[in-house]
DNA sequence: TTCTTGTCACCTAGGTGTTAATAT
DNA sequence: ATATTAACACCTAGGTGACAAGAA
């Protein structure tokens, strides 16, 4: 049994159609895919791995002035089928258990000539994410229960599409909103009080939107 | 085999007298336990893992007047004696040989009473860091081979003394001069230019020396 | 036009020694 | 006196979307 975190709020993605940043360097995902897992045996170990299956063989491309995907043709040669085994893997079931597994170190990158081995995708198409569990056997030619050691989960609510821009506005703002690391794009709310006070005055407490940007000159 | 990484750093402090900062809540090392390892059966797990144990039976007090160390009478009662295993471990030879292997997640602390795992030190007491290596040998009474599975390694100049502040000036500025996290409270040296240079010119490009704290209102 | 890239200000998260206050 | 603690400014390290410029 494998149970995902965050299903709240993959489905409020989910509804407006979630959308993936793939940059060169490589892009964590947004939500984090994070599962608990039941039903190990404490003792025996486990590897866990993702990988991202197309939804389709299609290419999309997003109409601003109607709020929607169309689709744009027929889908890109494929990018190369890369896996993602957690970091932890191999390790017992009880380490497994006992915690939230979460795959934050996985990155999603567009460059098809990638070197870091993170995952890759191709822009502007749609994929679904996939968690395997691998249960390490200890019985010699255990490749021959390969299958029966094999098991494959997948939440529809996960699924995606991959972007270099975000597209859609509505998920530029949940994104903004729910993700810690884009706190600085928020606008004034009542948490304006939190934030970290010891900054020069001349710095305002909430930044100012659609400006150009200032770059500092360094005084020298 | 195996090399310790640093070995110049390590020898100029040691050369000083090391200190390193105990706390409640843990503190990192610095340097920090750096090993190279050789020889290892690529193919065979380890298990690797540091401990510290006394340099001898004393406490120890700081004269300032004469910047030595002199005897301040017997050692307190021992701390728990614990262990630090590396967290990688269990780990293949060949992944353990390829890189440095870095013990960069131990703290050490002097709450007795720490629930956070951390090596638990008495400060104003010298230890001596130890590295083992543990062969996890795939025979079964394995058990019967602890002591040809076990391999321990001590390099003398990491030896040091544990404390709550630092009593050494020269250790501190040491200490300031070659640890990145530091770097806040180095002089004004000829690398001045490579500090960020986005800041409000309100920032001084040094910080100013032996000032009172200024505690900056948060204006709501 | 449509999509991609690189740079940036702004964050999170956490490792430094300093300092003043407290404990012993 | 001497030793410890807790708050703090200042860093490292790296994850955000915005934006302007470039590419297709």
């Amino acid at each position: 049994g494998v149970q995902l975190e965050m299903k709240g709020l993959w489905d409020k993605f989910n509804q407006l159609g979630t959308e993936m940043i793939v940059t060169k360097a490589g892009r964590r995902m947004f939500p984090t895919y994070q599962v608990k897992i039941l039903g190990m045996d404490p003792a025996s170990d486990y590897v866990l791995l993702m990988d991202f299956t197309p939804l389709d063989d299609k290419r999309y491309r997003y109409a601003f002035h109607s709020s929607s995907w169309l689709v744009a043709g027929k889908a890109d040669p494929a990018a190369p089928g890369r896996v993602h085994f957690h970091p932890d893997s191999p390790a017992k079931g009880a380490q497994w258990m006992k915690q939230i597994v979460s795959f934050d170190k996985l990155k999603l990158t567009n460059n098809l000539l990638d070197d870091n081995g993170h995952i890759i995708l191709n822009s502007m198409h749609r994929y679904q994410p996939r968690f395997h569990v691998v249960y390490v056997d200890p019985r010699k030619n255990s490749e021959r229960y390969a299958e029966e050691n094999f098991k494959s989960f997948l939440f529809e609510e996960t699924r995606f599409t991959a972007v270099t821009a975000y597209q859609n506005h509505r998920i530029t703002q949940l994104k903004i909103a729910s993700n810690p690391f884009a706190k600085g794009f928020r606008e004034c709310d009542p948490d304006w009080s939190n934030r970290n006070s010891n900054l020069p005055l001349t710095i305002p407490y909430c930044r100012p939107r659609g400006g150009p940007h200032s770059k500092q000159q360094h005084p020298g």
